[in-house]
DNA sequence: GCAACCCATCGACAATTATCGATGGGCCAG
DNA sequence: CTGGCCCATCGATAATTGTCGATGGGTTGC
C-alpha cells in the first residue's frame, strides 16, 4: 500500500494514488454496518450482548412500540447477517448473539456498546 | 439495569424485563453506522484512514468507478455525519477524516479497517 | 376440540437512498 | 477573457428498506 505524499505542486488532470483498500472487505464491512445501521437492531443486538442469556422476542415486542411482524423482521435481518441465533422452546423464540461470531465483530460489538 | 435470568417456566402473556438499552444511544449510534454502511464511504473512509495526508476527491473520484456526481454525495454525507473535514486549495478539495473525532468513534473505526 | 397465544411470512405502502446527467460556480493557464 | 478543469448541487429515477395488517402454522391450557 503506497501511502504517497501528495505533491505540493499539482498539475491539472494528475491524480495521486490513494491507499489500497481492499474491495472484499468494504463490500463485507458494509453489510456489517448495514445490519446495525438501524436504531431498533441496535438495540437488540445491545440487548442480546447485555443479557448473556437468551432473549424471548416476545420481550422485544412487548418493550418496543413498535409491531411484531416488524420485530420479527429485524430479529430476522440481525440473523441473515449471521449475528444473532434462534432457539425454540415450546411457544417461545429465543434469540442470542451467536458464540461463533468472528473475534473482529465481537470487539466491534464491544467498542460499538460499551 | 437488571440481568433478569430467564425464569424456567414461563407463563404464557409474561415477558422478562430486557437489559435497558438508552434510546439516545441507539439513535446516535445508528447514524453512524449508517454512514458507514456503504461500501464506498467505507472505502473512502478506509482510505483516509491510512492516508495520514488530506486526499484530493479527485483521486476518488478516477480510482472508484463512479460518476463525479456520485463521489461528492458519499462525501457529503460522510461530512454530515462528521466523519471527515475539507479544505479547498485552488480548483482542488481535500478531505480528511476529523482530528476531533469522539475517542470512541476513532476506536470504532481502527477497530473495523485495522 | 377449541380458543388463545407466539411468531414467521406475505403483500402493500411510504420513506429513504444510491445513482446518474445536467447545470453552474470557482479557479487557473494561455 | 476564454476555455478547461474541479466540484457541489439539483432533479429524476430505480432500488432498498422500514413499517404495518393480515394470514397461517405451531403449541398449550382448558
Amino acid at each position: 500500500m503506497a501511502l504517497k505524499q501528495l505533491p505540493v505542486l499539482r498539475q491539472r488532470g494528475e491524480c495521486c494514488a490513494l491507499p489500497a483498500v481492499d474491495v472484499e472487505w468494504a463490500e463485507e464491512a458494509a453489510s456489517l454496518m448495514k445490519a446495525l445501521a438501524d436504531p431498533t437492531r441496535l438495540t437488540m443486538v445491545a440487548a442480546l450482548w447485555k443479557a448473556k442469556s437468551p432473549v424471548c422476542i416476545c420481550d422485544f415486542t412487548a418493550d418496543l412500540e413498535l409491531s411484531q411482524s416488524t420485530i420479527s423482521h429485524h430479529m430476522a435481518r440481525l440473523k441473515e447477517a449471521g449475528l444473532v441465533d434462534s432457539e425454540k422452546d415450546s411457544i417461545w423464540t429465543y434469540y442470542r448473539l451467536r458464540h461463533d461470531l468472528a473475534p473482529s465483530t465481537r470487539k466491534l460489538l464491544g467498542q460499538l456498546i460499551a
